[in-house]
DNA sequence: ATCGGCTCGCGCAA
DNA sequence: TGCGCGAAGCCGAT
């Protein structure tokens, strides 16, 4: 048992078993997967062969065509690289809920252990509260997402400057890429379950065919799977990283790396970026890089916020006068307010904030800086700041490739003063830190996004990833 | 253009 | 117990 790895029950291991099962529920990659080569280091014990299940349903919160996409046309090249390294592979789309929902359980009958992904958000949070008492062998989740495993964490954080250091400490310890275990058995099973055939050209009819939310379109700027993963990281490191401290706060510069649809399903390790990025820079200087800030110190918070909190959706997050400077402004008046379909629509009176709107409902994904504008302006603009919270909530949940991640929650409840500090009072947000629209106007080139955006929506073409 | 004040609380030094 | 300083700012004074 290594400090990546939890068991979530306590049941013995099938003596009868045809292999290890790995239930790859949120990195779906072959590559850099710790939870994928404690599988295997098992099966190997047991001198069994390994088995990948990912699976994919009709049936959760706001399934549409974008998500259902991004996470199928990633199915062929992981089929292939687990195919390989000699490790079974088993994808399975459950279209309709007429199906039936057993594909894991079916396919747990056979297996000595069930090993799947450690992650504090969404559905697979969900999962692994509860499959773990309903399967009848060992159930291991390992976490796969963070650098320094969220494990070496004994508490939840209060804000960057207090995890900081503790990763400084950590960090040398597990930069290091991910140590490949060859299998000893190969796997050539035949299952009595039929896999989910996915060719390249097929992606658009089996999604086409499942009983989802078909007005969500596919993201015009991402394209899911390892091999489009893996050239957003080589095109961040070659062309962008050198300008990411300048530029990274700077929408229509292109300076941020990206990753965040291909790290949310997984289809890209974190690591695998950090260690791209710090084979460019001197290394004995790997922290005081800005992107490693992000990516490691901002992301891994996010990851200690959501494995410490009962529900990472809640208000009840935020600091105790964070909650009561909202209180004491609860009634303030309000100049606009807008309903959550009016957000929806991006038809708010403010072109900046609508073009951001447009961004998440065409791209699929809001820059990362602009992000907290729209938050902010979502809370000047909703009757109360809950409604507010629900509003963002929903819209990414729905919308974007990198929502339902620990990031997606705690970059919302940021706007909300969780991890943030007060700061001089002011109307509907008492102390909660402000943002203007004259500051956008000073701080980024706020007509380059505009025509920007207005080109994505009049072409349907996006010229920064569309070659 | 630049700067200080705003305002709370964590964590470390003492 | 005191003190420095913090997830991305604003505003008014100079």
């Amino acid at each position: 048992m290594n400090d990546r790895v939890k068991a979530l029950n306590s049941k013995p291991a099938r003596e009868a078993a045809d292999y290890v099962l790995y239930w790859s529920q949120m990195n779906r990659r072959a590559d850099s997967n710790h939870a994928l080569e404690f599988a295997a280091g098992l099966a190997n014990q047991r001198q069994l062969p390994l088995l990948v299940y990912e699976g994919l349903t009709c049936t959760y919160p706001y399934a549409n065509d974008r998500m259902h996409t991004f996470v199928i046309e990633g199915v062929p090249e992981t089929g292939r690289r687990l195919e390989a390294r000699g490790i079974g592979y088993h994808f399975h789309l459950r279209r309709t809920r007429q199906d039936p929902n057993d594909r894991l359980y079916a396919l747990a009958a056979r297996a000595a252990a069930i090993v799947t992904d450690d992650y504090p958000t969404f559905i697979a949070r969900r999962h692994n509260a509860s499959v773990p008492a309903k399967v009848d062998v060992p159930y291991y989740a390992v976490d796969s997402s963070c650098i320094v495993p969220m494990s070496q964490f004994a508490k939840r954080e209060y804000a960057a400057y207090t995890i900081r250091p503790k990763i400084q400490k950590l960090v040398a310890r597990y930069l290091k890429p991910v140590e490949t275990v060859k299998v000893k058995r190969a796997f050539r099973l035949t299952l009595d379950q039929q896999a989910t055939p996915v060719a390249a050209g097929t992606v658009a009819a089996l999604v086409a065919s499942c009983d989802i939310d078909h007005s969500v379109k596919p993201s015009l700027s991402f394209t899911g799977g390892r091999l489009a993963a893996e050239k957003t990281l080589t095109e961040f490191i070659e062309r962008r990283l050198r300008r990411y401290t300048r530029d990274k706060n700077e929408p229509s510069a292109h300076a941020t790396s990206d990753l965040s649809p291909y790290l949310h399903f997984g289809q890209i390790s974190s690591l695998e970026a950090a260690l791209a990025a710090t084979a460019q820079a001197d290394e004995t200087k790997v922290m005081a890089d800005v992107f490693l800030e992000e990516l490691i110190v901002r992301r891994e918070l996010a990851f200690n916020f959501a494995s410490y909190v009962d529900d990472p959706e809640s208000m009840a997050n935020v600091p105790d006068w964070a909650r009561k400077t909202m209180a004491e402004h609860a009634t303030d008046k309000r100049d606009a307010v807008y309903s959550q379909e009016q957000f929806e629509n991006a038809a708010t009176h403010d072109p900046l904030w609508n073009a951001m709107q447009k961004e998440l409902l065409l791209r699929g994904k809001i820059h990362g800086y602009y992000r907290m504008y729209w938050g902010k302006k979502i809370i000047e603009w909703s009757a109360t700041h809950e409604e507010a919270l629900k509003t963002m909530i929903y819209l990414h949940d729905r919308y974007a490739l990198d929502g339902r991640d620990p990031n997606t929650y705690t970059n919302i409840l940021w706007c909300f003063g969780m991890h943030d500090r007060p700061w001089q009072s002011r109307p509907i947000f008492g102390m909660l830190r402000y943002m203007s629209f004259d500051g956008m106007k000073r701080k980024t080139n706020t007509e380059a996004y505009l025509k920007e955006i207005e080109f994505l929506e009049r072409t349907g073409k996006d010229p920064f990833r569309i070659a």
